[in-house]
DNA sequence: CCACATTCCCCCACTTTTCCCCACGAATCA
DNA sequence: TGATTCGTGGGGAAAAGTGGGGGAATGTGG
């Protein structure tokens, strides 16, 4: 299993493409096909990029959830709802369509950050913020029970 | 099993490379194959290496872990987000990707340190804080329990 | 149903980075 | 003192990222 790792700084154009990382095309391309990949918003406030397989399997998970829980109706508005799927263009790149642009702060740098099975596309400064060394730190310490 | 051991002074080039200690590569190399390897940051300011066998242990631990615990995903963020694998060239160097060095602080002068079964890459100033006596001192008393 | 504007995607061109390869110098060992 | 090993430096081809022009497609308003 390939995974998505590291951090690229690359550059939103001002048709609001950007390149995906080669080592990521790399991981989407598992079999060379057509590349297509779906982008949603986290709440920590960014995007979050699957490769289209991936992104089923979640779809089907929650196909198979009980539809009347309220907070599941909350989460699938908020995931599915901002979800836009697309393809690379033959230049390794893809449109980031405006709201999703809006959402995240993107302006012209923007981070991309693998996370083993998807990567996200980050504003600088939130990145920062959110992967801190201290933020980290105290989050170690809670995480020690699972390993 | 053989571990890694020892500081070594090296000095990264101005294309970002460094050459791994021989007796680091020596430990890697367990069998000839390509030695391949995985870097990536620590709180402390530092850059962690692993073997790529080493770290894949890693990432299936990390993936079978509740991928919706938020802490789990700051962590990720964090250590595989930084992540960056690589061989080495043939002299025996790994290039250091730029925002690694950054994080670390590396310029010219770096410091290897093995540390069993993996290594790490300092900033020469922040080694020395790090492994200062008193704070060494210090955290030997907190540790008595445990040997 | 037809103009018109807008969005999207292909192509081409340029710059920067990465990764080969070869070569030098210092240290070690015979 | 020659030979080997190890760390260091640089040249150059290839690859990756960036930016812009222009045609096709899409959608909107008359």
């Amino acid at each position: 299993m390939a995974f998505f790792r590291g951090r690229y700084l690359h550059s939103l154009d001002a048709k609001g493409r950007v390149a995906i990382p080669q080592r990521f095309r790399e991981v989407l391309g598992g079999g060379d096909e057509a590349l297509r990949l779906v982008m949603t918003v986290d709440p920590e406030g960014c995007l979050v990029v699957y490769p289209e397989a991936v992104w089923q399997e979640l779809e089907e998970k929650w196909e198979s959830l009980p539809q009347m829980n309220d907070e599941l109706k909350t989460y699938l508005r908020f995931m599915v709802g901002w979800a836009s799927d697309g393809a690379l263009d033959r230049q390794g790149r893809i449109l980031v369509p405006p709201p999703l642009r809006e959402y995240a702060g993107l302006e012209h740098d923007v981070w991309f950050v693998g996370v083993l099975q998807n990567f996200e596309i980050w504003n600088g400064d939130r990145l920062e913020k959110a992967t801190g060394r201290d933020r980290v730190r105290s989050v170690t310490q809670k995480l020690s029970g699972l390993f």
